[in-house]
RNA sequence: GCCCCCAUCGUCUAGUGGCCUAGGACGACUGGUUUUCAGCCAGUAAAUCGUCGGUUCGAAUCCGACUGGGGGUACCA
């Protein structure tokens, strides 16, 4: 870093106009893993290039609107400090930032598009569009608008517009309208195919097609980063662009995540409510960079970095075009990374948070022991979830008669120890003992001593935690009569 | 059905005409360290680059067809 917060990585970044990326979620249910991912693509090329990231929140479908559901978007943005610089919350010079309150400006451009014959008012009811659906899908026909309202006369158009209407999009005939993706290149399609969609609904409130081109205009995003599944839209957008004369953002469609069956990332099947990874115990450190790694790769093949090197070396242009299925196990050994990245102080902090309400776990960050037990788990969980079931010792099955043979020999030889000579390398040695002259396994001693097939080390937990009484009336217990 | 996108180890990917008898990471397996399990270290197996055809002296890389997968086809986003 130099002055004026220069480096010679920002060589390649754009740098006349300042980049403003978004992202645009509905409100209408949980968050999202999918909006995470478009999220980091979007904040991170925003930060690379000096310039902002916008939340902006669509919630034109009034009949999908869940109440709370966009203060669960920001949470989780914050949780994965993906923090935005305009927003309905922060506020910011392009506002307002939510689509309901911006239908005024959908209205004016709207009118604005039927003037310069972009657009159309339709009147035609829910039951002839349904007979004229059905119609065309029994001659096997695209169900297509029939462009029905596009030749009524003015006086017809004055008359009808006291009452019931939606706005459409005209798409020209025989024409080949071609997009540009900047990952893919230049797609064509045949305006034949594309509908004349539905621009503002007769409710007022536009659609998503109307309503992200005027805001992502006026909100002068420089870079849309969106979803795969807004390509076959694509062509609507760009014609709305040209018919206002409106130079177009550069667009980027990022691939789709997708479960182990390769259907798009569903709530059923992969696991795409962001709570549930909270819920599990897994970082946002963690879960980022292992996004990052879905459909880009770092300049140096580097499995793990921070959202701070991605940022730095970061290029939207690198995106690859395949969908990605996302795999549990390989964000699981990240996760394990990240957690012995830690230090004790933070991964303790961490724990606390994540255990909070738990009374059974409390009580164990309020031992003495707690730190030591903290480094001993660090390396034995993948995620926070799995810390519980390391420092509280639950039974795990019987114990056969062998072991309960084992556990009076090592009662016995234990019980020669006494209080100061309990230390680790007295107990190590009389183990070792036991293990090379009665051919017992210290497999079958971690189990007999713990109750468990495996855990925390042995040796140092029986000394430094448990302590010489507990050990020896547990092996007592154990022990035949 | 129609339109569009995509196609390298099980998974994430490197690879943009010769450096590829295809490299890395996760996972799996083996060995080492060791008091269990992890961790750490070393190593092994794993893709005839979806298929077929074409271009070329030469193709994972370019072109075409096919197949497969995905997305779209709403007054949802």
């Amino acid at each position: 870093m130099s002055f004026f917060g220069y480096n010679a990585s920002m060589a390649k970044a754009i740098s006349r106009e300042t980049v403003r990326t978004r992202i645009a979620p509905s409100p209408t249910g949980f968050p999202h893993i999918g909006t995470v991912y478009q999220a980091l693509f979007n904040f991170a090329w925003a930060r690379r290039n000096r310039g902002n990231f916008i939340v902006r929140i669509e919630d034109t479908d009034r009949e999908r609107f869940v109440e709370g559901a966009e203060g669960k978007i920001f949470e989780a943005l914050d949780f994965f400090f993906l923090r935005e610089d305009e927003s309905p919350r922060k506020r910011g010079g392009y506002g307002p930032y939510r689509q309901s309150e911006r239908l005024k400006i959908y209205q004016k451009y709207a009118e604005e598009l039927v003037e310069k014959g972009g657009a159309y008012y339709c009147f035609c009811t829910k039951e002839r569009l349904e007979e004229l659906r059905k119609k065309q899908t029994e001659e096997k026909k695209p169900t297509m608008y029939d462009k029905h309202c596009l030749n009524l006369s003015k006086e017809e158009i004055k008359e009808k517009l006291g009452g019931v209407y939606v706005v459409r999009l005209k798409v020209p005939e025989n024409k080949t309208i071609s997009v540009k993706d900047e990952i893919r290149g230049f797609i064509n399609f045949d305006s034949n195919l594309i509908e004349d969609s539905v621009l503002v609904k007769s409710d007022g409130f536009p659609t998503y097609h109307f309503a992200v081109v005027v805001d992502d205009y006026l909100m002068k995003i420089t870079h849309v980063l969106r979803g795969e599944e807004w390509l076959s839209s694509f062509p609507k957008h760009t014609l709305i662009y040209d018919y206002f004369g409106w130079k177009k953002p550069l667009f980027y469609h990022t691939p789709l995540l997708r479960n182990p069956d390769k259907s798009k990332l569903s709530k059923r099947q992969g696991h795409a409510n962001v709570d549930w990874y909270k819920e599990e115990g897994f970082l946002p450190e963690a879960i980022l960079n292992f996004l990052a790694l879905l459909g880009w790769t770092h300049p140096e093949g580097k499995d793990e970095f921070s959202l701070y090197e991605f940022i730095d070396k970061f290029d939207v242009g690198e995106i690859r075009t395949v969908a990605p299925i996302f795999d549990l196990t390989k964000l699981e050994w990240l996760n394990g990374v990240w957690i012995r990245k830690y230090s004790l102080e933070k991964l303790k902090e961490l724990l606390q948070n994540f255990y909070k309400g738990d009374k059974e776990i409390e009580e164990v960050f309020e031992s003495k022991h707690i730190d030591l037990l903290i480094r001993l788990a660090q390396s034995r969980m993948k995620k926070l979830s799995e810390f519980k079931g390391l420092v509280i010792s639950s039974k795990e099955r019987e114990y056969t008669k062998e072991e309960m043979e084992i556990s009076k020999i090592l009662f016995e030889k234990l019980s020669a120890l006494d209080i100061k000579d309990w230390r680790e390398d007295n107990i190590l040695e009389t183990l070792r003992n036991l293990k090379n002259e009665n051919g017992i396994s210290m497999k079958a001693i971690y189990f007999v001593i713990t109750g468990r097939e495996q855990g925390l080390p042995l040796i140092e937990t029986m000394v430094r935690v448990e302590g010489r009484d507990e050990i020896l009336k547990k092996l007592k217990e154990k022990s035949p009569q």
